[in-house]
DNA sequence: GATGAATGAGATTTCATTCAT
DNA sequence: AATGAATGAAATCTCATTCAT
């Protein structure tokens, strides 16, 4: 899948502010945001610096711009995946290897962008609500939480399961697994192997049928008894030091 | 749980730096590490900046003490916890207790400073494994490794269940989820109640081979209630010969 | 003789980037290199610090930059003075005025600037010969080489003198004695005596063989002369050659 | 010859004053005056950086007393070759000699520092006669002073010459000349083949029997007659072209 | 006498942004 | 629309020197 080409720039104007993203991209993936001045991203455009900021006010309307884009393809894929499969772990299965490749394909970029962007640039838990990244975020993740729906709907998810919750796991475990992913060489099977084995235990805990001993309780007996044998064994320890003496 | 106060500062040296840290700590929560500046840390610190320099030689010496500082704690309060509750699925429940409230308690801070520092002053994803930060994450995660694998060998978890992502869906899906609990006002049963909604579809898929038989009872480990009768049995004969002399 | 004025700036770059040579030059004189600030220099030159780095990068290119100018000049003049004169002790006189000359017309800068550089911000012995210094160096001393190979040809000065030793003597000779000269007030024609009384022994050292026959006449070279009347004897027959057609 | 170590320092004192020097004289000359930071010569030194400001008020007076100490060594050790050697040439000699090894045995500290000295931390020209250094260096070379007045005494050497012009061939050629002996791997035997290189030309611009023809008008035949000469090459190159035609 | 923590002025360099051309 | 020279504020870090202990 092609990245920022997809929406081809016919004009020149088009053409240059496409060359300044990508160039502004890639540095960023590279070097970070703060590591990279807007007069290497000029010059990597192949145009001055004043044409830059013709075309982006501030360094941070670019990366803003950059954010844009990426969640448009990222939405966009997203939804074109889910329309195309109907079954809902299928579904999932989908969402999560394009996420990851999505994140992975743009050189880990927009993780760290993201990051960035959200720990430094933005006091992100003071106004995280009205940021523009939470809009895009917000839109993006929808479209799971409708995967996730329509499998209630269907009954292949048992309804009560909290929604948030299991996005969190979702995106947060991709996400988290993705550094581990990344320090290694990897291979486009070997994403799919995680997504798989990441998938399998979220999918049990959505069963349906996994909530019909109502969990709370099938839990408890053997804790009680774990609870009570360890007890015992504290005991049983404690009258054998006794007996040694 | 207090933080830095936490090894009292005797000596005026400690003082000082510990002064400096906290006032390092507050300022990178509040404004992210790049937009705080030097001076300011010094002059919150009631230090000149020739002083803050005199104990951390780099901007950058500073942020990993106070890493360092922060996994510290972490990583004590982790094992402290786990030793003294027996049951596994406690045990993560205090494990996520505690993961949250320390990242909050330091107002967010180290969420932040650790994907700054991961994100953009280090190549993260190029020497991640050479990092110092790799090294206090690697001690701090293997406490969980330990519950887990310790919940298998008592028959709890299923022993086929992938341990990576485990850990991946636990701490990424809390991490994740902080962000939605950070921009509300949040209590401390908040936290409670969100963790334990968590835990709760985790510790079902952990829960032995869900495949099968419908889950529920099927978790008993009736080898481990044997083993302990047994060993009650043979502490009982032991005291029953002590009895005779 | 003009210095930097040389090579007339056109351009409003190039006038600002001489702008900030001369100022640099004149305070580097004044103070020395380390004592000048980059603030001072840019405010001297009437630019702001920014414009100052705009155009040399580094404080060390704007040291490389004046002496790269110094020594072109030096070059420069001394080329044609050699081009100019056709007698050996002439051009020794020569090059010892134009080098004297140009060291303190520079308000003694270059001796001060090399100096430094050599001794300060290089490791001068460590990399001499890799050093850019060295090259320049090398270049100018060539000049002098070249005259002393071209005397030895034509027989005036003894061909078993060690070359490398002659042009220690002079350079060394005269930047030495230049201490003394700049201590006092000296004109024009106090140099000139100096300087000739400087080759006077230099040249009397160089003569063919002072140890066999007590020099004075015995450096005529009767070869030279030989061979000079049998190139005109030849030319004259030409002559009367073309006069008889 | 041991350098700082001859006055043995006795006390702690002068221990600790001994231990400040050497370790500043190896700094400076490994790194240069003002590369080297008063806290790292402390640290060398073995003491705190108090104590070296105890011992010396300024980085500046410690510099100074390195230059006491080293011309105290030079000033001794000339003044004990000087009396032990009676021949003029022989004296000549032993000063090149004995100044190029104390240059270099001090890892060419010296020059570095004195040219250091004098260029950056004194304005040199403007005060050079007030300066301590001046003294110094003034009494240093009034022993080579002596030995050519002596020689002229005793008719080894003309007695027009001009001693101040003398004095700076044999210094400034001999620290010019260092240079280049110092760029390459020397050994004793090239030092001293150099100085013999280096005295024997200057020895013979002293000799009282080069005076004879009186040199000035010695070295003007052929000076002209080279000049005639030129000339009508010139003028036959001119012709020889007209005849081509 | 010895220490080393503390200082604060200052140094070099970077950078996003502006604006005259 | 495009340029790139110009800016000046700010950032990190160094350093000789002082002084309370």
């Amino acid at each position: 899948m092609n990245k920022p080409e997809r929406n081809k720039p016919r004009t020149r104007l088009e053409q240059r502010e496409s060359d300044i993203l990508q160039a502004a991209t890639a540095l960023f993936a590279d070097e970070g945001f703060h590591n990279t001045s807007t007069r290497r991203i000029a010059g990597a455009a192949g145009v001055s610096e004043g044409t830059l900021f013709h075309y982006f006010n501030t360094k941070n309307t670019l990366l803003q711009a950059i954010l844009d884009d990426f969640y448009a393809q990222l939405i966009e894929s997203a939804r074109e995946g889910v329309a195309a499969v109907m079954d809902t772990r299928e579904r999932l299965l989908f969402l999560a290897k394009n996420h990851l490749r999505a994140l992975m394909e743009n050189q880990a970029l927009m993780m760290r962008l993201i990051q960035v962007y959200l720990s430094v640039d933005l006091n992100y838990y003071r106004d995280y609500r009205n940021s523009p990244i939470h809009d895009l975020n917000y839109r993006y993740t929808r479209i799971f939480d409708g995967v996730i729906k329509e499998g209630m709907a269907r009954g292949y998810i048992r309804p009560e399961l909290e929604l948030p919750i299991v996005r969190d796991l979702f995106f947060g475990g991709l996400e988290y697994g993705m550094r581990t992913l990344m320090s290694r060489q990897y291979g486009k099977d070997r994403i799919a192997r995680y997504v798989e084995g990441m998938i399998e235990p979220l999918w049990q805990s959505m069963q349906a049928s996994a909530a019909a001993p109502p969990a709370g309780n099938a839990a408890l007996p053997p804790d009680r008894l774990e609870q009570t044998c360890a007890r015992l064994e504290r005991i049983a320890e404690r009258l054998e030091k006794q007996g040694k003496r």
